[in-house]
DNA sequence: GAATATTATTGAAATATTTAACAAATTCAG
DNA sequence: CTGAATTTGTTAAATATTTCAATAATATTC
């Protein structure tokens, strides 16, 4: 199934659809244009065609695009229509977060098995998930046949857990640590790194000028008060 | 450097670089070159170069770069010279993760206030960190002056208190919900959809061979790397 | 059922970002 | 002091992504 050439921007916009669809869907909606999921995702609608373009013709001119249909699809395409098990390493302050977050109520995705170090933890149940032995792990990801981790660990630890998950086979890593992990190029590693994604943030709310405001930058002695991003 | 605008996915690598300087300026080191910064952060050396030199010359030929003085370069650029108090929307599970992951410890961030609905948590303190009612929101947002929010809250009030961050003063939200709220356009919304991560991995490690980790996103960005921004 | 309005599809143009290549500057060894 | 080795800064080329514009298909209206 995997013949075409999808851009890794598309990508990442599917599930943002998918979602939206769902949502239509509940809501009894039947059809739906690009101009309207334009304004729910918040992407230009010729973006969000020409996304759809790259999967064939989904839709229908002078018509706009079957709810369920569409839905459907992307459920397909994005292995929503079977249940895919995911670790959790280090059921710390995050993990736990994480635990409790249930991606599974509205996906299906579900955290099965958790690992950590500390002996309270290990052997217990926490929101109906197992929590392991680290030691155990490479077996446990094998035998359970795992192959999507989140990582949320020290950091010190974050490559040698890394290396455990590509023994236990694991394809894909949500890495939740600061460290950019080293990995063999057929696991994939996305990268969220929350302290990063606030200094991005307050980068942009300094540095950024709305050139619609016409707003000027304040002086100061900061050489970079007279940088503006377009968007 | 005067009138040059700063790449957006530049902008996005700069907390990068900056914590893997102050890592190697604790270590002790005083010189680094792009190839060496390039394995770490495993960004291109080429791009590191590039993304470096919209700031000016920040290193010496035959040389590399000096780590403090980069470093020092990067936390002005940053804003990690002065403090930046941020608000917390909405206490739960994740809110509370966020709580104990302090963001303070190794960066001038803090969240300084709270804010939930529920009558148990408000007046409490947690983690040092005061919790509001959400009903003194504007009033607390104006008066303590923050201007950068986290918003974890349920999805279906996340458009209502976007609205009330805004009239609070707020320029940048952290966005956790699934929601794309509308802000006003000089309001900076990032977007860190965990589930949206989720899916996006799996669909990569299902329908991607190629594995080329140098980009992100998040984002990822974003990650959540479908870091996503309000543009 | 023809006329009009919608709206997807698609090729092309415009932007944005990454990568490659190399001259210039500097270090370093001897 | 000289030449070889390094490593940046920068221009240009290559990729990737978004947006535009023309076209074609379908629905809706009268």
């Amino acid at each position: 199934m995997a013949d075409k050439k999808i851009p890794k921007a598309t990508a990442r916009r599917l599930p943002l659809y998918y979602r939206y669809l769902r949502f239509l869907y509940e809501a009894g909606k039947e059809r739906v244009s690009s101009a309207k999921l334009s304004e729910a995702v918040k992407v230009d609608s010729a973006t969000i065609r020409r996304d759809f373009s790259y999967f064939g013709a989904l839709g229908k001119r002078g018509y706009g695009y079957d709810v369920e249909a569409l839905m459907n699809f992307f459920s397909k395409t994005l292995n929503q229509d079977r249940l895919t098990n995911v670790a959790l390493i280090g059921v710390g302050n995050l993990g736990q977060a994480l635990l409790n977050y249930n991606f599974r109520r509205n996906n299906n995705i579900r955290i099965s098995a958790g690992f950590d170090v500390k002996d309270d933890l290990i052997g217990t149940i926490h929101q109906g998930v197992p929590i392991y032995d680290i030691n155990e792990m490479v077996d446990q990801l094998e035998m359970q046949q795992i192959d999507v981790a989140i990582l949320t660990v020290p950091s010190e630890i974050a490559q040698e857990m890394a290396d455990k998950l590509v023994k236990g086979g694991v394809r894909g890593i949500m890495n939740f640590t600061p460290i950019r992990v080293t990995v063999p190029k057929e696991v994939r590693v996305h990268n969220v790194d929350l302290t990063n994604e606030l200094q991005t943030l307050i980068y942009f709310i300094n540095y950024y000028q709305d050139f619609d405001q016409k707003t000027e930058p304040e002086e100061d002695d900061n050489p970079l008060n007279d940088l503006f991003y377009n968007e």
